[in-house]
DNA sequence: GCGACAG
DNA sequence: ATCTTGTCGC
């Protein structure tokens, strides 16, 4: 699945302009309620190798229970560049989602989506490479600011690059930093931020995917050494 | 040229 | 990402 996977950030440029054209845009996807099966990815590194681990948690979206889970270990290919991550993550959460019986009706990565340099951030990838609706919620700023959001669960404010809002800055909990929203592939900004929203009915400030995901994939490292 | 910079 | 100590609060 991942072959040709480029060695060079000049490679990686390229793959990067190719995925940008074709990511979807204008399909709303899902909205709450119409998915039944949500992902969430991320991804654990051991900081004496380059051994690493992802996992891949299925949730019942209006329950929010445990469905389906899957994990891979494996080496980096590729080292952390920001605005390159996907390069870094993509190998192993593509082979984690691989493990899985069925496919999920919605992906949520940890990290950006179109809020990106080259509008491809993790999310773009990983939704154009799988076909599957797929959004980002990350946890700090990268390279757009925003205004500050109200201080209510809730409460928004545009992630601008220019006139054009490339994502959202969301308050999932009441006083606390908020996240950042951005779409990838088949889904609308609204849509992701509702779904994010509804996956942050747990009183925590990230969504119960991305919380489960990041457990399991740092267990599953410390159990690959 | 220099700093900033998802995970 | 990863390491880390204490501290505050339900």
């Amino acid at each position: 699945m991942t072959d040709d996977w480029p060695e060079t950030e000049a490679g990686a440029l390229a793959v990067q302009e190719r995925i940008a054209r074709a990511a979807d845009l204008t399909d709303p996807g899902p909205a709450p309620g119409a998915a039944r099966l949500i992902a969430g990815v991320d991804v654990a590194y051991d900081e004496h190798s380059d051994r690493l681990a992802a996992a891949v948690v299925v949730l019942d979206a209006a329950t929010l229970d445990v469905v389906e889970q899957a994990t891979a270990t494996g080496r980096a290919r590729f080292p952390y560049v920001p605005g390159l991550l996907a390069f870094r993550e993509l190998p192993p959460v593509l082979d984690a989602l691989a493990g899985l019986s069925a496919a999920p009706d919605l992906v949520v990565c940890d990290g950006y989506g179109l809020a990106h340099p080259r509008r491809a951030g993790l999310a773009v990838h990983l939704g154009v490479l799988t076909g599957l609706p797929c959004f980002g919620v990350a946890k700090t700023p990268f390279v757009y600011g925003h205004p500050d959001p109200g201080p209510a669960r809730g409460d928004t404010a545009p992630l601008l690059d220019g006139a054009e809002t490339v994502g959202r800055a969301l308050r999932t909990r009441a006083g606390v930093r908020p996240v950042y929203v951005s779409v990838g592939h088949r889904i609308s900004l609204d849509h992701a931020c509702a779904h994010t929203l509804a996956l942050t009915s747990n009183g925590f400030r990230q969504p119960e995917t991305t919380r489960r995901a990041d457990h399991l994939c740092r267990a599953a490292l410390k159990d690959a050494l």
